[in-house]
RNA sequence: GGCAUCGUGGCCGAGUGGCUAGGCACAGCUCUGCAAAAGCUUGUACAGCGGUUCGAAUCCGCUCGAUGCCUCCA
């Protein structure tokens, strides 16, 4: 029995605007295409807080029951640095900088940006594909989009003739822009440029002699425009249509309005059932920005060696953090917010770690199949994390209490807690829990449990200078100790 | 200038017409040898100004402000 067939999504289209009942074109199936990084630099913080909402939004369809094909692309051909006659690629162009190959540049980046995601936790898309490895597919698609009638050659380009699409298609619902205004609000290029008009957007590209990433087409060496990737690994490997797909905010415009054009005009259909747009990360409220040096990096969070924040932070927090925003808010990241987190993640860690230890009884005064539906009704109302996280909060605070004697659980009932915390908590959120140190299974565990011990001797014998010392000098080194009714634990930090 | 999203208590962040998340911080209490941990209690929050309504943080209008896009960017 599949999970889905009871938990009723809604997801928030972008297309519309509106939160709409999730169906799949295909029953039980569900295609998705996340465009993927530029591999020119390394993987900024914003750029995996949106992979990591979808992959947040992967496990979820995942836990549903649903097949899920989850394609996310590498760009490694570049996009042209601009719209002018100098188009540049920008993966070529850090590489005569760098004086290595443009592939070396793409190698280098593409290992950092997986072992970026892989110290966040997170699951591999089923199809990775790469730009470069599509450039047939990409000229097939332009021979078709010429042959509509929707696109022109000049000078061994072709650019892709925006308002001819628009006489019969609508360009910019997407994004809620209009042509017209569009048109009324160009700004003037200084630069001559051979577009018929300047909506037009690039489909082909021709190569200047000194440009390294080159291949023949039916109009000469060039390379493809920025656009035309997306369209031609998510139709190759989901269909002409499919379910969802994803990416930044900050792709709607142009990026995304012009894979539904380039769709719509090759095949006729509008490629996508559900847009769905993941919010901006700020940094201390502002753009993140490497020239204004608004910017940090996965690993100097993780290290510490950064000027914006006052200590390290693991990469489950950091998760953890992002996870109690919704994806389609602004997240602003600060060093308060971090260290606020960071104290709710422990939080959350050690009641799960109480949660196994937790004694049962008869009777039950927890319903934990209600908490549950609650836990799923907001993972159904367009993945609400942050709700969800608020109803883990909840059962944590019940544990405490059966902890502490003050509520029952039954055997069953504990057993049902403990697999839908750990679903949610691990499988679908994609913490880890990276503070304890396997309090009983490693000699650091034993050494501080004989220290518990001579403590508690201490203050049996009223020598609470020793029992102090002990306590304060261990709590000096990250170990806390808490004392309960059952006795006293330890965690790490 | 245009388009889009948004402005919530000390901080972060949910919530879209009445039942008013959650985390962190602060204060009081319980527990404790004292603490810590845990639990309990308290906070008269919805940018401003109008309007609609029996009733608005939530709908409408205007003003101010922020962020993103309009040029590569998740």
């Amino acid at each position: 029995m599949q999970l889905y067939k009871d938990q009723h999504l809604r997801v928030h289209n972008s297309l519309t605007g509106k939160k709409e009942v999730f169906e799949p074109i295909n029953e039980g199936h569900i295609g998705m295409y996340v465009c993927g990084p530029t591999v020119y630099s390394n993987v900024h913080l914003g750029n995996c807080r949106t992979f990591m909402s979808f992959d947040m939004i992967f496990r979820y369809f995942k836990h549903l029951g649903y097949k899920v094909r989850y394609v996310r692309n590498i760009t490694d051909a570049g996009h042209l640095e601009n719209d002018a006659d100098e188009g540049e690629d920008k993966i070529a162009k850090k590489a005569k900088l760098e004086q290595i190959e443009p592939m070396e540049v793409v190698q280098r980046y593409t290992v950092d940006f997986h072992n970026t995601l892989q110290k966040f936790n997170f699951l591999p898309p089923s199809i990775e594909p790469t730009a470069t490895g599509h450039i047939i597919e990409q000229i097939e698609i332009i021979k078709e989009i010429i042959e509509k009638g929707y696109a022109y050659e000049i000078n061994g380009s072709v650019y892709f003739d925006v308002i001819k699409f628009n006489e019969s298609n609508e360009y910019g619902k997407l994004s809620g822009r209009k042509l017209e205004d569009m048109i009324a609000n160009t700004r003037e290029l200084t630069a001559q440029s051979e577009k018929k008009n300047p909506q037009d957007f690039a489909l082909w590209k021709k190569a200047e002699p000194q440009h390294i990433m080159r291949w023949p087409s039916p109009w000469g060496d060039g390379f493809p425009g920025w656009h035309l990737e997306c369209t031609a690994m998510s139709t190759k490997y989901l269909g002409e249509t499919f379910d969802i797909h994803g990416g930044g905010m900050d792709l709607k415009f142009p990026h995304h309005e012009c894979e539904i054009a380039q769709a719509e005009a090759s095949n006729g259909k509008s490629p996508v059932k559900y847009w769905l747009h993941a919010n901006m990360l700020t940094l201390n409220g502002k753009k993140m920005s490497k020239s204004t040096g608004n910017n940090i990096y996965p690993f100097e969070i993780f290290s510490g060696e950064n000027d914006i924040l006052s200590k390290a932070y693991s990469p489950s927090v950091v998760r953890f953090f992002m996870m109690q925003a919704h994806y389609t808010s602004i997240l602003d990241l600060s060093d308060d917010a971090l260290l606020a987190s960071e104290k709710g993640y422990n939080r959350l860690m050690d009641g799960l770690e109480n949660l196994e230890k937790l004694k049962t009884t008869n009777t039950s005064n927890f319903d934990v199949k209600a908490w549950k539906q609650k836990c799923y009704d907001a993972m159904n109302d367009d993945f609400n994390t942050p709700i969800l996280i608020s109803h883990l909060f909840d059962a944590v605070k019940r544990i405490n209490l059966i902890k502490e004697g003050k509520e029952t659980i039954t055997e069953e009932d504990k057993a049902l807690l403990q697999q839908t915390m750990n679903s949610f908590v691990f499988d679908i959120l994609g913490l880890e829990n990276q503070k304890s140190v396997g309090e009983d299974t490693n000699a650091l565990g034993g050494v501080v449990e004989l220290l518990i011990k001579l403590r508690n001797e201490a203050r049996a014998n009223k020598d609470f200078a020793t029992s102090d010392k002990i306590r304060d000098e261990l709590n000096a080194l990250g170990i806390q100790l808490k004392d309960g009714k059952e006795g006293t634990t330890f965690s790490i930090n």
